[in-house]
DNA sequence: CATGTCTCTGTGAGCGTTCACAGTAGAGAA
DNA sequence: TTCTCTACTGTGAACGCTCACAGAGACATG
């Protein structure tokens, strides 16, 4: 209360000392744990803190500290994509989660064009976060570089391509999401299982791919290159490699695809094809995006887990605050069972 | 370059000036601005800066100056309502780019929970941003008032409703863009013209039903408390309101509705009422949103001009934290005719 | 009694900047 | 010459906080 609005300037720590009658040391305690502090200064202190309405200036904590109690999550890439996608928002609310556990609150930063990834840079290599959760997919992502190299304490959602060795990340298991599908299109009955892969410069298209190889080999199946197509992503990229799918190998009777978006393509060009889905051919997707319940029929498809993803990026980030080395988490995906198979 | 990643100790400004061979004050004088800097020694301030890899320290210069350089995007709702908004997008880009001119970053701030917005109120007020540019629907956001307490620069998006005198905001011209609406559907020849309002304790329900009002005086036309139900903004309150208006007057040949997705809902029990939509019934909605087009008919509605509001908040707060007194933007809206009318 | 230990408190230094001020050198005017 | 003015430069003092340290009691231990 008092002196409300005023361009006064605010109180400090010593006109709290002051009204409280004791030095800035014992302030200073109080407001960092109150260890060392007798109960009846603390309660001095306390009361002078409510009258004089006393707020810690973090800068001149964070000056002498070095550190700032706040962590960034830094998104290189326009907010749409993200913004639109459930998924995204589960993370972002769950990494605020986390960190609440902390009391420590979460900026949002949002650098799309490479004028505001600048300004970003320099905002967070300045000290202004300790700590930066970064959402991007292009891999070879220069901010992440920068920051790595300024010694900013970084978590990257997703294995980033390059030097992977020095940045920590969180990711989902690609490969293994992928031979659970596979796997599971073999059980249900499924001999001809095709796949469209995402683009081999991500982690996600080459890992995908991967675990679809690594079941076939284990069922004994002679790989067959010609079921296997090449997408971008694009839905419209999906409708065109299954085109090419059934050009090349028509019976083919299930197609694991390397992303919803992509399936969706596929299913519109197997309807286009007369073939029926999943009577004649079964379709796995994987992602478990708005696509998929979107689609008709809704997609069997893999689930990240996005809640534990954003808990393994806040613990990792603190730890890396607190001086570990980068680390990289692996977490399972989930098979869900829609109309698709 | 140089100590890349390392956990060293970063360089200050006097490593800069002693590596250029000049005092504390010329390197600060060349990294605000360079006034009253001899060419030789800037250049010998430039290269020592890049050779020591010299990032500014900004608790430091906050600390004195009292300025941060940065600005708030407070949002005090789930993020999930706005994120999915186009309109949301507009608006946060526009404060983003607006800001960019001045080279100052725009730091995203989610509070949805009452934990969140304890955390965010305290970080704001402890000086960590200069301003805040406030997003929320609920009108009395105690936010608000807390931070306009503790002399925090603010700009509202949107009226507030409560002590609208003390907070700056801007806001869309609701009344007349209700007023454009009204009008344009008596020169469309209808005559008698309903309307679904907001909830009457929101500015947008106040006003648009003014906006009403006003028209049909103008227009000389008796006002008939029958064509005149009140909505929650949700899709079935215009549904239940629609119902409403239906059975106290069938005779209705339009309605003006103040929210789109409460047109949503008025379409639909139209629909079930058996009434067509533009022929026997022409549909007005209010906020250009998804909904419009998702609509079918694709709805005519009100436009909120989003990029100028953006601008306006932006330069409203940058005033108010150059010293200016508080103060109100109200912009003009633009009819967007489409199938329903 | 001396000594040690524990809890609590105050003090000085310093974090990395900017700012105000004092001062220097050179150019031009009186 | 001498003075003023301008362009530039260096220096000490903040800014508001935390940290390390020293010291004061209280109490127990040898």
């Amino acid at each position: 209360m008092s002196n409300a609005g005023a361009r006064r300037k605010a109180p400090t720590i010593h006109d709290v000392a002051r009204e409280a009658g004791v030095s800035r040391g014992t302030v200073s305690r109080v407001l960092n744990g109150g260890h060392y502090v007798s109960p009846a200064a603390r309660e001095a202190v306390d009361a002078a803190i409510k009258s004089t309405g006393y707020v810690v200036n973090r800068h001149a904590r964070s000056l002498i500290t070095g550190r700032s109690d706040s962590v960034g999550f830094l998104l290189t890439e326009p907010q749409e994509r993200f913004f639109e996608d459930p998924n995204f928002n589960v993370l972002l609310r769950g990494c605020t989660q986390a960190l609440a556990a902390y009391d420590i609150p979460l900026l949002l930063m949002l650098a799309g064009t490479q004028d505001e990834r600048r300004r970003i840079t320099r905002y967070i290599t300045a000290g202004h976060v300790d700590g930066v959760l970064l959402v991007s997919s292009h891999s070879g992502d220069p901010v992440a570089e920068e920051l790595r190299a300024a010694g900013v304490p970084l978590v990257a959602c997703g294995k980033p391509i390059g030097q992977a060795s020095k940045v920590s990340y969180v990711a989902a298991d690609d490969r293994d999401g992928a031979r659970d599908m596979v796997r599971f299109l073999h059980q249900s009955g499924r001999r001809r299982i095709a796949t469209v892969t995402g683009p081999l410069d991500t982690p996600g298209g080459v890992d995908r791919l991967a675990g679809y190889r690594e079941v076939l080999a284990e069922l004994g199946i002679t790989p067959d290159e010609r079921l296997i197509e090449h997408g971008d992503y694009s839905r419209a990229g999906g409708e065109a490699a299954a085109e090419r799918l059934l050009a090349a190998a028509p019976d083919l009777d299930a197609v694991f695809v390397a992303s919803d978006l992509m399936a969706q393509g596929v299913l519109s060009a197997l309807h286009k094809a007369g073939r029926r889905v999943p009577e004649d051919v079964a379709i796995g997707g994987f992602d478990d995006s708005p696509a998929a319940l979107a689609s008709s029929p809704e997609l069997t498809t893999i689930r990240q887990p996005w809640d534990r993803i954003a808990n393994e990026m806040v613990r990792v980030l603190l730890a890396q605050i607190g001086g570990e080395d980068p680390s990289a988490v692996i977490l399972p995906t989930e098979l869900i069972e829609r109309r698709s198979t």
